[in-house]
DNA sequence: TATGAATGAGGATTCATTCAT
DNA sequence: GATGAATGAATCCTCATTCAT
């Protein structure tokens, strides 16, 4: 039950080694794990987990199945471990830029969503979304976790977020919760369709950005206090 | 495991047994396929399409593989086979109540959200969302089918909803394509929660009808001419 | 084990009612066995014992699975009962004209080749023999029967009318076995190539009629003593 | 029940092992296809191709069906590289040696005959015509390659062979492709029987090297020309 | 008798996992 | 460490056989 060093598995572009004197192939063999993971995220949330193939993983991470075997012991292990690191790893770091932000609530309102778009939604994170709706029932331990440490944590934030405006009188008088939960929907909804339909040739019938951008203008209109109305514009040359 | 032969769920119209001692034989034979689809779907969408092994399949219907095979050729007809039976009555059982509603357009449209959930969300049509968003990759036809037959109708009369409400003055000038998208994300998002981590015993985080309600009062407030505002209160005891 | 009564089985044409009392129906419920065998002797020769199904066997005889099984217990035993009345029926009827046949050692020779093609070769009973060829080694108790009831009279038929010619100076002397071993391969050869590659649309290669002749020709010349040479000419028009 | 690592039959030539201790596993690996086409060959010979296991094909090589998968892709493709590799091999290699004969037509001809039954129907080859006879319906592209692979070669140089006689005045002027066809009977007869009847218990009725003689005796009394009548004696000791 | 729906043992095929090299 | 050949349990699917009607 190896978990792999702390490392930024999904990015493209590596930057020049930081330490020169470790070799290239020590670097190579701490990479592998995550070289692993990657490309069992990107299979498992592609065909799902019962119909992906060991050896393609492994394929994909350009070693063989033994290898793989070598870093994690079953299939069953090596989806927790995916969803464990990249669930930690992508979504904490992700969570990070966002919880920083400072503004008004309205601001920090359209910012987050475009941020959670850009941070997790369009990101490998994005498939985590997906494999979880699609895996959860076949591995229940994985709920609990999955609840803990990204659900929870996620609604939090959100709350606090609405919350904020509704205490500065920024924003109606809500049921916050409920109100989370009908925001969360559509962009949890997108991430998923990015890995579902959209990604079928059929597929291109959803912008993520502009149907973001609506929900923004549809949210807002819906949470601002009557008295400011009507001040968020629906964005220029959006209709 | 026998379910009973007066078969629940997906036949558009069920006549009265004309002759009432008829071979049960005869109507086990016509009952079985419908059983068979809907034990197909229950287990497909809590294991995934692989995952589900069709003896599996059979025995929640009550018959022993080979029974399966004299009615679906494969497992994999037997998917599409679940898809079409379930969406086109499901789905058109569901749209054709809409069709005939007349009112004002928020009225319809707090109607038809609520209806969406009672008639597709929570009933067994649900289940074919989930099973959807996590198989159509494996399935390029079904995909096809799907948009065809499922997503384009239901956004046109969604858009159709949104439209009269522009056209009439009662809603703000919209871009009415992603408005949809945007308000069908979370219904589509309480549907596949409902077969995903809803049903695991750590998921019991949302109710499904609160959010419902809120998703109504927000988009509501949001799609409202500004001169209307604040004309759709937040429902009572719902805050 | 019930065995049908003698009947010309393969008998497209049916003559009038001999027995013009009797029941149609029961001459149906007579004639379903022979039916049945042959529908499995020509799927049995084409496609091999294994390879057909029982199904396709009663389909064939124009009834249904159930009522094969009302006269033959298994598929072995409607095999086995395919060749024991095949063999005896066909195979003794085609034997009993080619005994009668009276003449010169010569005309007898030329005469009973033919007869063994028109007779045995080209009808149903050839099949049979492609059908032993192919399957004794999976029955072994069937190859003494069809040793002792096929081969061994066949055999001791061949070797008398060689033998007569030997004895009358007209044919060399030989070893009778040998040579009636020699002949009879050619014959088989023809009957099976008939339901095997000569069935294939690319197997139009051998016309067994010109074959037999050049077999006749070629053997006789072969079998005449020298000071009788050359008596038995090349057919006319065949080189 | 491993067979030999030093494969028998098939590879048209074995260089002596230049590093005799490389890995058994790499000798191994390379052997395996011919062993599992020996064993196929053996069983579809025996059984038919319908009524062998793949399991039994597979543990005959001495290896887990797991394994056999490894090299063949399917039943079906085994059975097309079982045809490919034992046809091309093992009849090539006896046309080659037949190719290479001079001498007079009537010596060429008997020693091609008792060499086809050398080079061909006594070895495995000789299966493969028991094998095809048995199979070639079911599998019709393969009787389209047997044809042009085999039938139409061999009957080729048959044909020259004869020829050759009629052209030198050595044997009668005949129907040279009739001619042809009568010799070939009775030699794919005994290569036939051997692997049918012949296997069984019961039938050690033929003797194939005198049948053999007895043919080469019949057929060239009956080729030669009258004037050289009867050059061609009865060998000792066989009759 | 005749039917054909139902059964389940059997066989082809796949793929997670092991292990000798 | 890395490999990939080998394994065999698991799963899809077929079809001989049974039996209620």
């Amino acid at each position: 039950m190896k978990t792999a060093p702390h490392f930024q598995g999904a990015a493209p572009a590596q930057p020049a080694n930081p330490t020169p004197l470790i070799h290239a192939r020590l670097r190579r063999k701490e990479a592998r794990p995550l070289e692993l993971l990657d490309a069992a995220l990107a299979l498992f949330v592609e065909h799902g987990f019962a119909a992906t193939r060991i050896e393609d993983v492994a394929a994909r991470a350009g070693v063989s199945k033994g290898t793989l075997y070598l870093y994690f012991p079953s299939k069953e292990e090596l989806l927790k471990e995916v969803i464990r690191h990249k669930v930690v790893n992508q979504i904490a770091e992700g969570m990070d830029v966002i919880r920083q932000f400072e503004g008004s609530a309205a601001e920090l309102f359209a910012v987050m969503i475009r941020l959670w778009w850009e941070r997790i939604g369009e990101t490998p994170a994005g498939g985590i979304v997906k494999l979880m709706m699609c895996e959860v029932r076949n591995f229940p331990e994985i709920a609990q976790f999955y609840v803990d440490e990204v659900i929870a944590p996620s609604n939090r934030m959100m709350a606090q977020m609405v919350q904020r405006g509704v205490a500065s009188g920024e924003f109606r008088p809500v049921d916050v919760q409920r109100v989370v939960s009908a925001l969360v929907g559509p962009l949890v909804f997108l991430a998923m369709n990015k890995h579902s339909l959209g990604a079928c040739s059929v597929g291109h019938l959803l912008d993520a950005k502009s149907v973001i951008e609506a929900q923004i203008d549809l949210a807002l209109n819906g949470l601002l206090a009557p008295s400011l109305h009507p001040p968020h514009k629906t964005p220029k040359g959006k209709q």
